[in-house]
DNA sequence: CAAAAGTATCTGAACGTCGAGATATCTCAG
DNA sequence: CTGAGATATCTCGACGTTCAGATACTTTTG
């Protein structure tokens, strides 16, 4: 059995043809990691269109559920955890206040602050949607065995910490 | 020596907090994936901006570049290498022909169709680009080993597999 | 305490993407 | 050959995001 290939084993073959003066190995590892995020968020929004979601609700959503009670945030820590702009988060809020699942109000400490509140039908809406969620993405690790997922984590893991200096 | 933690440690222990009942082993991997990705994004940014690219024009050029002599694609076939719908290519396209990195033409083989080509100022920019992502990326990975490498790259193929099928 | 600098959030226009549908062409069974 | 279905690409309105700038308030400085 030789090892299955992937799309990126025939783009890396490419340029290897293309450009054999070139060191691809970059492409190896972060190819992967763009074109699996892409599959994952193409597929989380099959799992949210039965909750009545959108990606980009349920992020929202899950900071606030994980936040614990009260279930509050200012719109400038979501804006940290999600990593999109003040602006998308403005948007975002207005939508799922308008549907009620989470409130605005002012903060009582800082005048130019807001809080965001997550409502009773906000958890509910985003708990069942976060565990089926988990029980997706449980299926798609299912192919690695316990010690691997961990290697992977912490592979990943120290990719990921240069950017959060 | 503890090991550094990441914003993913956080997120998962403030689930660990507020759901105890839950198995999070998913977030260890795909989370981490998911905002890798997103970094990688956000950063790959600055590298085209040197090169007056904007990313999702990166990404139809060096389709193109990977090809070959005579750097030829038809817009479904960037589609499906770019992970984009048939809407969005035809807009790429139209802003690449603009600016001379591409020309459209009639297939002639096949009056449906359509044959995109990179010219000879699109792949000087490509190359250009390319080469300085490599070598930016390259620093990202410089904290793990070849061997490590390796197996993020054999564990992230075996993640991809089941997207492709 | 006044002025300056910093911070939190919102506004609005420009933009790229999506998704459904339209059009034109090709393929193949009958 | 003909008609039905598949295929390739494009059109266009709706939508979410970004970016720059506006506003209002807070903190720091001298």
């Amino acid at each position: 059995m030789t090892g299955a290939t992937d799309d990126v084993d025939d783009i890396v073959a490419a340029w290897r043809r293309e450009r054999p003066d070139l060191d691809l190995g970059p492409l190896e590892v972060l190819s992967r990691v763009s074109r699996l995020a892409r599959h994952l968020d193409l597929t989380r929004g099959e799992t949210f269109a039965e909750h009545q979601l959108e990606g980009y609700e349920f992020d929202v959503l899950v900071a606030l559920r994980r936040a614990g009670t009260p279930y509050q945030l200012s719109p400038g820590r979501l804006v940290q955890q999600t990593l999109v702009t003040s602006g998308t988060m403005t948007n975002r809020v207005d939508r799922l206040a308008a549907r009620g699942l989470v409130t605005r109000s002012p903060d009582p400490d800082d005048r130019r602050g807001v809080i965001v509140t997550l409502t009773e039908a906000g958890k509910e809406v985003v708990d069942a949607a976060f565990s089926e969620l988990l029980d997706r993405e449980r299926r798609l690790l299912a192919g690695l065995s316990a010690r691997e997922r961990d290697q992977l984590a912490r592979l990943l893991r120290s990719l990921l910490l240069p950017f959060e200096a």
